[in-house]
DNA sequence: CGGTTTGTCTTCGATTTCGAAGGAAGATGC
DNA sequence: GCATCTTCCTTCGAAATCGAAGACAAACCG
């Protein structure tokens, strides 16, 4: 647990341990082929790796037709990451081993509208007793990540101007806990490192759309296989004008947002002005599988906005698939409606492929995603 | 005028001449800066391609504070690139050296109607007047690219579902331009290419939406520096519904698209409806330029609904620019009522630094892109 | 079951690339 | 006008990388 240690990685070293740390390659064949090393090279830095003990030879992976590969992990003895998940009443916060697998992880509630200074403290509290009572001996902090649930800069790591988030504006998450850990940080939007997570487990597919829907509404944005920032506020929908009958000023000041209509919030105060109270999303989620009526013709209108919203951008990013998370996920009706509003309004070539699914990587999705990216600065 | 030669380009020589070539250097020191090479690396290599005869010294560049650099430039007598763009009812056609400079541009009349085979033959035969007539002695033609007006598969280079392109559904053009030519061959959309040549305009601009108004309505997305495909079809924002009183079919089969309201084709047939006849895109601006009213109206509720359009991809792809092209980009009122309608409604985050404008590269930009594009493939 | 195919991994000499040092040539400042 | 700075470019030995050849190991197939 003593942290703060440089790891000894020089070169392309890097490369090929952040490949194997990231799942990308689990053998000195698969490096080869994806650093663009020769094998030759390969095989002289995993040599390395393994006499500097990062890297281990663990079994041996399934062959491809050939002699079977003899799989590369990264050390559990290596290092540990702190990685948590932001919301709005809960937080999920975790430990990861450098190849980026959970080690332990645990939900408990917070409250954000504390402020920063708050939050963040309670935070590192709580990595230190999940360091106590679960870090392997040895292992030293490597690296500390969190998802925030609102716009973060990603040059300086501040959040920038949060709907819900009362004191957080401008706060500089990043440099905070740098000055609390001296180690490698990330902070980064919740619905990102979701989409990060969620990239891992769609091989192949290379544009993602990732949508998670909970009480708000978020976006990552997966284009060539890495994370889209933009300028730093890509993958926001929840602004978007939509059509409707009514009309309904949003927080942002603009009339009938998606997010006044379709976020889990917006839907628990229609629930309640028909008379039925939930304190939060998966609650909504419960009334539907239960067949409440009210609540499934809401989801159901929430999952059509949505999928219309969803149908300009996928004419115009063409993606591989549309992933939807967030605790709203768990509700049939909101995937099959956002199916409808989709195939029905958008070009045929561009629905040609497309897959709209649920999250496959479950709640922990968003640490995942944070390991990722961790990983890419801790493994210099 | 032989042809036919491959390059004797070999290793890391080729990505050297391609960032001559592109023009994103132009020196020594600048291309070990962008290569990652060493500077005695790039030394070497480029001395190289100076015995070969493909690279030039020419001159001595600005100083940046110190010793002027020695300007580099892909020789004249390397090769010629043949280009060209084509219209409904027009085509331009040119010839580029390999540092994508155009030696020859023209505009011609051509009927796309007639069919694939007539039109890319009329395009050859174009291409062999420009090579007799402007070719440079001794450059041998090195590749052949166009744009098409529709959509492209880029994998096979073969025209899909267009819409106004009788005869041309899934036509192999690159197949057929590789039987005639033997030659690296380059086939994309029109605003595709029309996006990776203002890019070149648009240095530190690594995400960029480019728009092609015109008779019809097209999007080029430059992210991260790279021309986005997607699955093949990306940037269609043609067949979005709009908010309107109205209601209209549109050719997709859908009702109310972009298109059936703010095409140039769609603007032409609103007039012609008031009395007013025009002929093509341009024949409307000139109309605005007169202050004519019910153009200047047309005009005017065309770019809000294209920003209203916009809107939600700014919000989604946070770019650095807009930029605007086609025929139609010349009338003022049209960027003036886009600009309006994306800093109205757009989230603040997102047009902090975004820029709204028309193309910076003129009527030619599609040809360098094309140029762009095929010297990728060409400097092996 | 034995040959064939496919794929993984290592060895070793040839090649490429790096990096530190220094010369060249102009900008800058006194 | 002269010293100093910056940037550009080259030289040359050290280090990294490549690639062909081969050993190894399993799957495939009659």
């Amino acid at each position: 647990m003593s942290g703060k240690e440089r790891l000894p990685v020089r070169g392309a070293q890097g490369d090929l341990l952040r490949l194997v740390a990231n799942g990308h390659a689990e053998s000195r064949a698969e490096l080869a082929r994806l650093s663009g090393l020769a094998a030759s090279s390969v095989s002289l830095r995993v040599e390395e790796l393994i006499d500097t003990g990062l890297l281990v030879e663990e079994g041996s992976g399934t062959s491809r037709g050939g002699r079977r590969p003899r799989r590369l992990q990264v050390s559990s003895t290596a290092g540990v990451l702190a990685v948590a998940d932001l919301g709005a009443h809960h937080a999920r916060l975790g430990l990861l081993d450098l190849s980026g697998t959970p080690l332990v992880v645990e939900e408990r509630p917070c409250d954000i509208a504390l402020g920063p200074e708050a939050t963040l403290d309670w935070m590192a509290a709580s990595f230190d007793e999940l360091l106590l009572a679960h870090g392997p001996s040895g292992a030293p902090l490597r690296g500390v990540g969190t998802g925030i649930p609102g716009p973060v800069d990603p040059a300086s790591g501040r959040v920038v101007s949060p709907s819900r988030m009362p004191g957080w504006n401008n706060f500089p998450v990043a440099e905070y806990l740098d000055a609390r850990y001296g180690l490698p940080v990330l902070v980064e939007n919740d619905a990102n490192l979701l989409a990060v997570g969620e990239a891992r487990a769609w091989p192949g597919c290379d544009n993602l759309m990732v949508l998670k829907a909970g009480s708000g509404i978020g976006c990552g944005v997966i284009v060539n296989g890495r994370l889209h920032r933009g300028r730093g506020a890509a993958g926001d929908i929840s602004h978007v004008r939509v059509r409707t009958d009514s009309s309904v000023m949003c927080s942002c000041g603009h009339p009938d947002c998606l997010e006044a209509y379709a976020s889990g919030a917006a839907l628990m105060s229609a629930l309640a002005e028909q008379g039925i109270a939930v304190r939060r999303p998966a609650d909504l989620v419960a009334l539907v599988d239960d067949g409440v009526p009210e609540a499934t013709a809401l989801i159901r209108n929430a999952g059509r906005l949505i999928g219309e919203v969803l149908t300009v951008l996928v004419n115009f990013l063409n993606p591989d698939a549309i992933v939807v998370g967030g605790s709203l996920s768990t509700a049939e009706p909101l995937i099959s409606s956002i199916r409808a509003a989709v195939y029905e309004r958008c070009l045929p070539l561009a629905t040609r492929d497309l897959e709209i699914a649920v999250t496959r990587s479950g709640p922990d999705a968003a640490l995942l995603g944070a390991g990722s990216l961790l990983l890419d600065t801790v493994l210099s």
